[in-house]
DNA sequence: CTTTATACCACACATTTGTGTGGATGTCAA
DNA sequence: TTGACATCCACACAAATGTGTGGTATAAAG
């Protein structure tokens, strides 16, 4: 990617910060904050920010604007240049986007969550009060971790297993039983966050 | 929040996924998409929609859509309906929202994220392959688990502890041993995640 | 029967908005 | 000096856009 001018940064700065709002700047909304008195000039700076590779534009579209780096993207690294206080990443792994975080594909409504009560998954290094991301789905493969209804309503989250053409939850945690008893699949655990 | 009919949700379903691509529609595309040949049913919609509060609106800005409820956020269940292949939920203890997952109020400059190598630190839930959000800070207090540059400018992820005015770094796994060599600590640990 | 809410339509009108045209100044490298 | 680039301006114009006015029809509630 390109380096950017001082000013160049700056309108892009506020474009980035209206969208993480919701809401895409138009021209004269960018002119207006930047102080700008021509529309003109703003165009110049979205023509110098989509050719440098910053920014797409749908033409004739109110507020089209849109990034190409994701506005959210957290960089994954594994080394940092030592001795620098501004933390230069030396080593970018990716980066993680919070709005494909758990989704990926998935629409929103195909996606719920479980906070996990107890500690029978802690050998899967699932830990009490995770927070647990499930796909809705009614099937899922042995070996798989799945969100389960129990006969009493409570949803559980075990790792789900097939011996003898028979189905039942298995606890990461040796202590606690495997559980053959009714119970249905409603999900399969997709991905697990940990707050501290 | 009050109830919606079914077409009234189709005009929100519709709002939500073009929010989600960080463009709000505008009533003729609203009208577009949901087939009406006039602006004003749309506008009847966003009336209705705006006085049940799922949204609000800044009026004579084109796109200015906001939803109430975030658009992005995923129920927390507990206890689901037995027998309702709907999912409709019972208990919703709350939502998390993909955005302030890891930044809460944090600017994205001031987090970075590693991918856990290794496991040294199973026995705190963190597992190799694990993506630890890390927020930017040179402190941290006792027992909070921290990422640290070490000599070689590797980044790792343990456990600090304070003895006796020294600090060291501490493996969650007893099998490895602490690190009191040459250690700086650049972030404090806020978020784990996990994706399958 | 009247009222209220829902669910549409047509059309007009003032603003908002993107784009186009035509400049001007300064810097920096070739 | 020439050219590329960045940094601004004024102004015009068509298209996009939100809003207003005034309808029709149906169903449920009082």
């Amino acid at each position: 990617m390109q380096t950017l001018t001082d000013k160049q940064r700056k309108v892009l700065d506020f474009i980035r910060s209206r969208i993480a709002h919701n809401l895409p700047p138009t021209i004269r909304e960018i002119a207006r904050e930047l102080g700008f008195s021509s529309t003109g000039t703003v165009r110049d700076y979205l023509q110098a920010l989509q050719q440098k590779g910053y920014l797409k534009r749908s033409k004739a579209l109110s507020r089209a604007i849109e990034l190409t780096q994701g506005s959210l993207g957290i960089p994954i690294i594994a080394r940092i240049a030592a001795g620098n206080p501004a933390l230069a990443y030396e080593d970018i792994e990716g980066h993680i986007n919070p709005d494909d975080l758990f989704l990926g594909r998935l629409s929103q409504a195909d996606v719920f969550a479980v906070k996990v009560k107890g500690v029978s998954m802690v050998e899967a290094g699932i830990m009490d009060g995770d927070i647990a991301i499930i796909k809705k789905q009614p099937h899922a493969n042995n070996g798989d971790i799945v969100a389960a209804l129990l006969e009493d309503n409570e949803v559980t989250l075990k790792r789900l297993k097939y011996k003898a053409h028979t189905a039942f939850l298995e606890p990461a945690n040796p202590a606690y039983q495997p559980i053959y008893k009714d119970f249905s699949v409603i999900g399969k655990l997709i991905t697990i966050i940990r707050k501290y």
